[in-house]
DNA sequence: CAGCAGAATGACAGCGCTGTCTTTTAAATT
DNA sequence: AATTTAAAAGACAGCGCTGTCATTCTGCTG
């Protein structure tokens, strides 16, 4: 059977609510008392009961994670970040998968966290980037933290995690530039999303920080899909003046730019040097692998948790915010070959 | 404000025990109570409060998911059917993931239903077909279903899930026979699992019954993956008597046949079909789109919780199974071609 | 050393339900 | 109509915690 905490409370010799305070992180416990209380707990293998600790407070143990995202690998990591910090920290995670194109969106939040009295959400793109969600989770005063692209410059009106896919993306190009290419194709992802702008951005700023001209045709607008890689890459290839390289937004853009290469008859990398994005397991079931830049989305998931969970227990929240940079992860697509 | 009980009870002029009786279908209420009290919730958009119920019943609100499964869209497609079921029951799921290799699989399975004590697990394979881990669990007195390859024939051990691989992997190969085909290659997945073993039984069964021989050298053992199917591919190939179609035992295994064969310039599908099985997204971000399977993970999911929420409502669970049989998803990876 | 403020601790009610047991009601039998 | 009997409905305690408020300790002042 399990302890409860008149077990624990009997055991260290005081009162349940002292015991109840120590759980809690709660100060006026003296830090002898606080050790005993401790040492019964974990002697108890004691673990607090969810369910009576959100029926009795006013505080609940629960956190949600909303997404609406295509890419499974990325919400199943990212799941699973943001599962371990709350095993560790004893909360639960509501899962709610949503549409955010779906008119009802708000009614349905809005619903889903008066019913399930959760003390804050996560928020991953394109959600964490909709003005529209921010201000109505402001309304009903229910903390949250947002995972989004940008340089750490937040605006207060919650915890962020940061991605800086801006760095991310002039390190990749930066690489480009380090293997002898100057006349690089760039296939933009979906042009309403935060990080296909900062991608594009870090690709700018390395090529201008190089000396090297931005030819504006070498740009495509796209999506983050397979088939946007493939018809972008066709067209950079059609090209008198083909460029040497192409950096695609995402991993499935650059593996439909490796498709189109393969079509054509280019060699990669000998003849077309193919960068991606993100790191998802795509980019390494492409022959040749790719090069690309890998985002812990497992960390970023348990770091937005902990910055979430420490949100709900300090009532003032002064909105502390972390970043995260994707790392180039250097492979067979940019390969130099000898010549 | 969320409505109580009591109100729901005060609204219907019954006691909250009525309402709590009609809220978890016991019997022992006058129809027409009954729809006093339902009428009376409906009206106050009552729910439950889940934390109450699990803190005062024995018997708790919440089922457990644990996976191991390298295919995060199957995964999040299951997902997605558990929790629908759970929000219509009222249910709470608990996502588990956790490595079946891991030696101290049993205990980290026991702790976890010790804590949270839900009410039953959902296993999908590779659990599923882990005897240890039914052991386990028929110890612990939890209830649990089965997701797993088969045609029906449960060992009455649990309620169970069957999809009815067999019988696509038939429907597949029917296909290509009826396109033509008569030397058809058969890349197989992981020796180890039950689905595999019935694809290929339904892929000689097919044979069998269009009188066509079975030949070995046909059939390779493999992996489900992209890498176990190019390497298949290219011995297939490579043949004197290369075969005119490739069944591959998943979508992975197929895309790395697909792959296979643009490398050694062998057109699809004039010049070979290939199939796929399971319909991932895969499946369709290749090039030509491959004719699969498909099954509908997120309706047996859905299927999968219902089951196992009844069975936490009877006592004597009399193990009802249900079955899904793949449906065949014809593209262009197998289409017929004027000669 | 009395007197007192402030910190540390405890007593107790109650969160919203369910389980158990008791009472009421309706139907069935004489 | 009186009695029996089972079904239907209710009263009440209590699940394991937290919030509130009362009480007991400290250490410090004059």
């Amino acid at each position: 059977m399990r302890a409860t905490i008149n077990d624990v409370a009997e055991q260290a010799g005081v009162s349940i609510k002292t015991v109840s305070r120590v759980m809690n992180s709660e100060p006026s416990v003296r830090p002898a008392t606080r050790e005993k209380v401790l040492v019964a707990s974990k002697a108890l293998n004691y673990q607090p009961n969810a369910a009576a600790r959100n029926l009795a407070g006013t505080t609940s143990y629960a956190i949600a994670f909303i997404y609406d995202n295509p890419n499974a690998y990325y919400v199943i990591d990212m799941q699973n970040g943001l599962l371990n910090a709350c095993n560790e920290q004893g909360f639960e995670l509501l899962i709610h998968p949503c549409n955010s194109k779906s008119a009802s969106i708000h009614e349905e939040i809005t619903e889903m966290i008066k019913r399930s009295r959760v003390a804050g959400l996560v928020l991953t793109p394109p959600f964490s980037e909709m003005d529209s969600v921010i201000n109505t989770l402001e309304e009903l005063k229910v903390k949250f933290v947002r995972i989004l692209s940008g340089s750490g410059h937040s605006d207060q009106r919650s915890p962020c995690v940061f991605i800086d896919d801006f760095q991310a993306a002039h390190a990749i190009t930066q690489h480009l530039i380090d293997c002898g290419h100057s006349h690089i194709g760039f296939l933009c992802g979906d042009k309403t999303h935060n990080s296909s702008k900062e991608r594009l951005m870090g690709y700018k700023a390395a090529l201008k920080k190089n000396n090297l001209r931005i030819d504006r045709s070498l740009i495509l607008q796209g999506n983050y899909s397979f088939e946007s890689g493939v018809n972008g890459a066709k067209k950079l290839l059609a090209r008198e003046d083909r460029p040497s390289a192409i950096f695609g937004s995402n991993d499935e853009i650059a593996a439909g730019a490796l498709f189109a290469a393969r079509l054509m008859n280019i060699d990669i990398p000998s003849q077309l040097a193919i960068t991606g994005f993100e790191d998802n397991p795509f980019s390494r079931q492409t022959w040749p692998k790719l090069t690309t830049a890998q985002q812990p989305t497992t960390t970023i998931g348990l770091s937005a948790a902990q910055l979430l969970i420490n949100a709900t227990r300090t009532p003032a929240s002064n909105s502390t915010s972390t970043i995260f940079t994707p790392e180039l992860i250097v492979r067979d697509s940019t390969k130099l070959t000898d010549t």
